[in-house]
DNA sequence: GCCGTTTTCGGCCCGACTGTTTTCAGTCG
C-alpha cells in the first residue's frame, strides 16, 4: 500500500543541468561543431551553475531565454530538462556514440578528439574499457597515438579510478538539503541528521548516511524509497533503507529512537578510527561502547545526546571535523580541543573575480552581495598578466580597475573594497606584473597556473623564490590540486610554510568546492607551525560568496582557530596589518 | 548558439605544452 501521492518532486539540480550542457558541448566538440556553439552551451552551463535560483523556477515563470547568454535554442533545451529529465539533441548523441563522457574526459590527457578516436577505432566506452585498452598495448597503435601517450594514460586511468566514486561536498549538500527539507517536513519525524563523512564535512563523500528519530518508521521509508529522484531501492526495512538515486549516489536512512539517538548519531558520524579510538577509551573505563549507547555492565547509561557519550567516556565533546583520530580524543580527554572558527567570524573574502577578467558580476554587484553577508571587506583579484585564457587583464586595464575601486569606495560606508591581484609564478619564480604596479596594490595573490608537472625541486625553489621578492601577500592554491580532476603537484609544503612563516605570507585555503586547497591534513600543519591562512573562495560570481562555507568547513577540519585565520580580522584590525 | 549605442550579420579569448604525424593536432588552463 502506498501512502502518499508525491506532489513535490525532485526535479533536476542546477548542477546537473548544468552537467549535462556541458556533455552536449562535449559531443559537439566531438563532431567538430564551431568553437563558438560549443562555448555557448559551456557558458550556457557556467550560467545555470551559479544561478542563485532554481533554474526550475524560473522555466515555470518563462524568463529562462532572458537570462543573458542563454538563447532560445539553449532555452528549449533547458526546458526539456526540467520536464522531461532528458532532452533529444543529448538522446541522439548518446545513442550514436555510447561512452561514459564523465568518466573518459575525467582522465586527463583525454579530451572529445581522442574520446571519438578510442570508440571509432577500439570501442572504448569507459574507464574500464580504456584501461584494458592501454594494458594490451592496443592504444600505441592507434594513429596519432603512441607508447609515451599509452603510458601517460594508464597512469591517469589510475588515478581516475580512485576518484570516481566520490561525490564533491558541494554537490551532495545539495542533495542533502532536498532530502532533510523533504524528510523533514513530515509530521511524524521527530529529528533528522545526515551523519558520516557529509557531517564531518570531508571534501567528498561516497554515500549519505541519514538518521531519523520517528514512531513510525515504516512510513518513513515508504516515503522515502518513493521519492522522485530514487533510481533503485537495495534495502527496504523498518529500521534501515538503502537506496541508490538516479545520480548513483547511495543513501541510507535509518529510524532510532530517541533515547539512543546520540550514540547512533556518534557512531555513524565516525570515522571509523575515531570510534575505534572511543571504544578502546571505554574499556579502559570498564564501559561498552556501541550504536545503542554506553553501557556499565547491562545498563545504559549515555545515548540520547552525543554530549551524554562522551562526558560518559570522561571527554568533553569534539567537533564533527575532529573526528578522524588526528589527537581529537586524547586533546578530548585533557579538555584541550581547539576552539574552531565558525563561519560567523568570517569578515571578507580575499579572492575574488570580477567581469574585469573571467569572472561573471561586476565589482559592485560582488560588494553588495558581500555587505549582504556582513563582511566588511571583499578583495578584487583578478587575473593578470600572461594569462590570457583566464581574461587576464593587462596593466593599463588594472589600473583603470584600482580607480574604478577608488571610485566605489567613495561610495560605500563601513566597507571597503581592496585592490588585490591573482598573479602569476612564472616557470622562472618571477611574478608576472611590474614591481612598480605591485606595490599600488592592497592585497598581491600569486600562485603557479602551469608547469605543476615539474619536479618537486623545481616547483618548491620557484614558488620559494617568488615569496622572497618581498612583493606577494598570499600564496594561493598552494598545490594546484582539482579534486577528482588534477592530483596536487610535487611540493615541498614544509619548506613553503617556513618561508611563509619567516616572511608573514599568509597560505590560502582555497575555498572551491574542487579545490579545497590547501587541504586538511595540511592545514593542520600550518596550524601547528603558526603559519598564517587566509581564506578565499576564487568566485566567479556573486554566487560563489557562498563557497566560504566549505572553506570553513575544511579550516575546521584543520584544527584551525580564529586566530589563524586573517579573514577573521576586521577591517580597521586588517587595515593595520597590511599597512593599506 | 548568442548578441547588438558598430544591431539581424559577423564577430565571439588564446598561448603553452606535449607527443608525434616532422609541421601540427589535441589538451589544458
Amino acid at each position: 500500500m502506498k501512502l502518499f501521492t508525491l506532489k513535490e518532486r525532485l526535479g533536476l539540480k542546477n548542477f546537473e543541468i548544468a552537467r549535462i550542457l556541458e556533455n552536449i558541448a562535449f559531443y559537439l566538440e566531438m563532431f567538430g561543431e564551431t568553437k563558438f556553439r560549443i562555448r555557448a552551451f559551456q557558458n550556457a552551463a557556467k550560467i545555470i551553475e551559479s544561478l542563485p535560483e532554481d533554474i526550475a523556477d524560473v522555466y515555470r515563470r518563462g524568463e529562462v531565454s532572458t537570462i543573458p547568454g542563454i538563447g532560445a535554442a539553449i532555452a528549449e533545451i533547458i526546458g526539456e530538462l526540467v520536464e522531461t529529465g532528458t532532452a533529444k539533441i543529448y538522446q541522439e548523441f548518446r545513442e550514436k556514440y555510447p561512452v561514459n563522457i564523465e568518466e573518459l574526459s575525467a582522465v586527463e590527457g583525454l579530451g572529445p578528439k581522442r574520446i571519438k578516436l578510442l570508440y571509432e577505432k577500439l570501442k572504448i566506452k569507459n574507464l574500464e574499457e580504456l584501461e584494458k585498452a592501454a594494458r594490451e598495448h592496443r592504444i600505441r597503435r592507434v594513429k596519432t597515438l603512441g607508447v609515451k601517450t599509452e603510458k601517460n594514460l594508464l597512469k591517469a586511468v589510475e588515478f581516475a579510478k580512485k576518484s570516481k566514486d566520490r561525490l564533491l561536498l558541494a554537490y551532495a549538500d545539495e542533495i542533502a538539503g532536498d532530502l532533510v527539507e523533504k524528510l523533514g517536513s513530515l509530521s511524524f519525524v521527530e529529528r533528522i541528521t545526515v551523519a558520516g563523512s557529509y557531517r564531518r564535512r570531508k571534501e567528498t563523500v561516497g554515500d549519505l548516511d541519514i538518521l531519523v528519530v520517528s514512531k513510525r518508521p515504516e512510513a518513513v521509508m515508504d516515503y522515502f524509497t518513493s521519492l522522485e529522484n530514487v533510481g533503485i531501492v537495495l534495502g527496504k526495512g523498518p529500521a534501515k533503507s538503502s537506496v541508490l538515486l538516479k545520480d548513483g549516489l547511495q543513501v541510507d536512512v535509518r529510524v532510532f529512537d530517541e533515547e539512543i539517538y546520540g550514540s547512533a548519531l556518534l557512531y555513524f558520524t565516525g570515522s571509523k578510527e575515531h570510534n575505534v579510538k572511543l571504544r578502546i577509551v571505554a574499556m579502559e573505563k570498564g564501559l561498552k561502547l556501541s550504536e545503542y549507547g554506553v553501557f556499565r555492565d547491562d545498563k545504559r547509561i549515555a545515548g540520547r545526546t552525543e554530549e551524554e557519550c562522551y562526558r560518559a567516556l570522561g571527554l568533553s565533546y569534539i567537533e564533527p571535523e575532529l573526528r578522524e583520530d588526528m589527537g581529537e580524543v586524547e586533546a578530548a580527554r585533557k579538555n584541550s580541543l581547539p576552539q574552531l572558527v565558525e563561519y560567523s567570524d568570517i569578515k571578507g573574502d580575499f579572492h575574488v573575480h570580477s567581469n574585469w577578467s573571467d569572472g561573471m558580476n561586476t565589482i559592485l554587484d560582488l560588494a553588495e552581495a558581500a555587505r549582504e553577508k556582513n563582511y566588511q571587506y571583499l578583495c578584487i583579484s583578478d587575473h593578470v598578466g600572461a594569462l590570457k585564457v583566464a581574461g587576464a587583464m593587462d596593466e593599463e586595464s588594472l589600473r583603470k580597475q584600482m580607480e574604478e575601486i577608488d571610485k566605489l569606495n567613495g561610495r560605500l560606508d563601513d566597507f571597503r573594497i581592496l585592490k588585490g591581484a591573482e598573479v602569476n609564478i612564472t616557470a622562472e619564480g618571477n611574478l608576472d606584473l611590474s614591481v612598480g604596479l605591485i606595490k599600488e596594490l592592497d592585497v598581491v595573490l600569486a600562485g603557479i597556473h602551469s608547469g605543476f608537472r615539474a619536479s618537486k625541486e623545481a616547483i618548491t625553489k620557484r614558488v620559494i623564490k617568488a615569496m622572497e621578492s618581498g612583493l606577494m601577500h598570499i600564496l594561493v592554491h598552494p598545490t594546484g590540486r582539482i579534486i577528482n580532476r588534477r592530483a596536487p603537484c610535487e611540493i615541498d609544503l614544509g619548506a613553503i610554510m617556513d618561508t611563509a612563516k619567516e616572511l608573514g605570507i599568509a597560505l590560502e585555503i582555497n575555498a572551491f568546492p574542487d579545490r579545497l586547497d590547501l587541504r586538511d591534513v595540511q592545514i593542520k600543519s600550518a596550524v601547528d607551525k603558526g603559519v598564517s591562512l587566509v581564506l578565499g573562495t576564487d568566485s566567479h560570481s556573486c554566487n560563489h560568496l557562498n563557497y566560504m562555507r566549505f572553506g570553513v568547513d575544511q579550516a575546521r577540519r584543520g584544527w584551525c582557530t580564529k586566530r589563524g585565520l586573517i579573514n577573521t580580522l576586521s577591517l580597521s584590525e586588517l587595515e593595520k596589518r597590511f599597512d593599506i
